[in-house]
DNA sequence: GGAATTTAATACCGATCGGTAATTTATTTT
DNA sequence: AAAATAAATTACCGATCGGTATTAAATTCC
């Protein structure tokens, strides 16, 4: 009846790896053990070791993961075809509700896995910061857009836009991390969208 | 000769301070040990514990030590007669050139502290979060004169202005910390600095 | 010089860490 | 039913953690 042949699994790896996430999200890589592990998922230690290897790779499966759950959000807001200070707009929002969500234990997973460099091995490190680097190669491949359908003055400077709004989303991590409101955040928002021209005006 | 009675010390409490600074910045509360601490600073770990307490004492002692060498500069920000921007625009890239600068190990400390809540006792986290205040209440103050004196807006939101440009901070303290070199940390000053209105314009 | 005192240095404590070997239980195949 | 297989379970490993008891060394007061 069952798949394979020997014993049936008691939990599904999915599962698992999911609640594995939420853990190290919320706790960190130092923060969580393997032993908080093996009790959060119900999967003994051995059965994590089977099947995702060290805590290392847990880890970077477990962070692989949150991306991924983000991505479809993501992608759909990039491929929203209004101008671009709307899309900007939309894009930060989101990441404001995605933080004060009640299923997200602690800010944004990427930005504690930047900062938490303290405490983790290097290559984990450089893990979340190249996906926090996949985000901005996206940001500025729009941005260049909108500079070259008029929505930009000539004279702006799309890496520093980019830069900029990147830096947006790593300062509402830390904010929501902290525990600010979501109010707080919806005026860091607003002040930072000032930084560009006033809807409509698209030549200068 | 000496000042006390019996054998003479071989650390100096304060160097000794410094240095545990300068590697719970670098390494985080949790990625730092007391053995890496005793090593560090020549001082052996019961002469850690009789002169600053247990571990928590100690980080909380080396975060206040940190706070209290960046209150200078700070002050001297704060006191500058010019106008706002000028003045933020000082603000921020002293702490974009701290950030950089050869003896510091990695990104704001204080910032690292409000992330690094994972792995680090409550009341560690608090702390960093308060000091963050302190700098966060004196920016709305500075904010506020400014309006008062019709540098900005009569519309213009203090508290909104206040969370972005104190949000600016933590942003540059995490790309700092991720690797982002001098000029993209200047780009973003550059960028967050034309949501104000032009210089010599103070009437609207 | 000897008692008192303050520090340094060593060794050690129980607990927990990441990781694994050995064993037991449940299922499929022959 | 017996062999084979895969997963769960238990117990355990050496290393390191935060923290401390104990002992040795260096100074001052009497």
């Amino acid at each position: 009846m069952g798949s394979g042949r020997g014993r049936p699994r008691k939990s599904d790896p999915g599962e698992v790896l999911d609640k594995a996430m939420e853990l190290f999200w919320e706790r960190g890589f130092e923060g969580t053990s393997m032993n908080d592990l093996s009790c959060a998922t119900g999967m003994a230690k051995p059965g994590l070791y089977a099947n995702f290897g060290d805590k290392e790779a847990l880890y970077a499966k477990a962070l692989a993961r949150y991306f991924e759950r983000t991505a479809p959000e993501f992608d759909e807001i990039f491929q929203s075809p209004g101008p671009l200070k709307d899309f900007l707009r939309l894009y930060l929002e989101s990441i404001a509700a995605s933080l004060n969500r009640k299923d997200c234990p602690g800010g944004c997973f990427m930005v504690n896995a930047m900062v938490d460099c303290a405490s983790q091995p290097a290559s984990l490190e450089s893990l979340g910061r190249d996906m926090h680097e996949t985000r901005r190669a996206a940001l500025l491949k729009r941005i260049r857009e909108a500079q070259r359908g008029g929505e930009l003055p000539a004279g702006a400077d799309p890496k520093a836009l980019t830069d900029f709004f990147s830096g947006q989303s790593l300062a509402l991590g830390v904010m929501a991390r902290s525990g600010a409101d979501k109010k707080t955040l919806q005026g860091l928002i607003d002040v930072a969208l000032t930084v560009l021209p006033e809807e409509g005006m698209s030549g200068g």
